[in-house]
DNA sequence: ACATCTACCTGGAGGC
DNA sequence: TGCCTCCAGGTAGATG
């Protein structure tokens, strides 16, 4: 599942192989996915060459000379570079085609992803706009971490999963960084004192480090090969570990729901 | 302003 | 083997 993580390493990954690049085409094979594909993309980016690429939170930013091309992943998006003369597989909706005979290929088995365009005078499109903090900037830290959780009563992890307040955290992630914290996931976020605000912001951190530096050097056939990246494996210590002895006491993870998802904590190392 | 719920989609797992 | 049901996930938009 893609969180900042997995964009992050999908950015370094195309950077090489896009950056200075001309547009030649665009080819639409499925415009359905969450919000339809705009039907002139080929003509809005065609003969534009890429200048730069960024991640704003779970969102990669193709830049243009005059617009920008947004990619989001949604939960099984992947994307490639291959030979533009590669067969497309029945999951691969979108390919940007490069000047180098190359393209950049989006595969999304469960269509949750997007491919959006930003006009020159848009430089940011209005999903952009309500997005909260990047967390591996130097401004997130331990007392970003305690105002955004003042006066809060809902719980830690679903502020830790709230796009609008802290960008690029997933399931996954949430539950990681919890555990390293030592805090239990259904704790109102605006009873976290400060040292374990503190706490928190540098488990947040380090956690997506971590993901990042394994994905940089599992992500090895990035180029060229016809299979899935494979979104890295990860040694998790509590995701999908119900039942299992914690990797750092013993006791046997547990397992809720919170807001309809899955949550996974150990009842020893994480307190309320 | 904040919190919670729903919809979108499909591959894979488990039950019968 | 095949059919059915359920689940996973991100997040905008609706609802409370």
């Amino acid at each position: 599942m893609p969180e900042l993580p997995e964009v992050e390493t999908t950015r370094r990954g195309l950077l090489p192989h896009t950056q200075h690049r001309a547009i030649v085409d665009i080819v639409v094979r499925q415009p359905r996915l969450r919000w339809p594909v705009p039907a002139n993309l080929a003509v809005l980016a065609g003969g534009q060459t890429l200048v730069g690429l960024e991640r704003r939170g779970k969102y990669l930013l193709f830049r243009l000379t005059r617009g920008t091309i947004i990619i989001h992943l949604g939960m099984s998006g992947s994307l490639r570079i291959l030979d533009s003369a590669a067969p497309a597989g029945i999951h691969d909706h979108v390919d940007i085609v490069l000047d180098s005979g190359q393209c950049i290929r989006l595969r999304d088995p469960r269509r949750f992803g997007a491919v959006l365009w930003a006009g020159p005078d848009e430089p940011d499109h209005p999903l952009l706009a309500s997005l909260g903090i990047e967390p591996l900037t130097p401004e997130f830290d331990g007392d970003c971490m305690y105002r955004l959780s003042r006066e809060r009563k809902n719980s830690i992890k679903a502020l830790l999963m709230d796009s609008h307040h802290i960008v690029g955290v997933g399931n996954i992630y949430a539950n990681e960084a919890l555990f390293h914290a030592g805090i239990h996931p259904t704790l109102a976020a605006g009873k976290l004192s400060r040292p374990r605000c503190h706490r928190l912001a540098l488990a947040i951190r380090d956690t997506l480090d971590k993901a990042i530096a394994a994905g940089g050097s599992s992500l090895r056939d990035f180029v060229g090969s016809d299979g899935m990246p494979g979104y890295f494996q990860q040694q998790y210590f509590v995701y999908a570990r119900a039942d299992l002895a914690c990797r750092v006491c013993g006791q046997p993870i547990r397992l809720l729901r919170q807001n309809q998802r899955a949550t996974f904590y150990c009842p020893q190392c994480q307190k309320k």
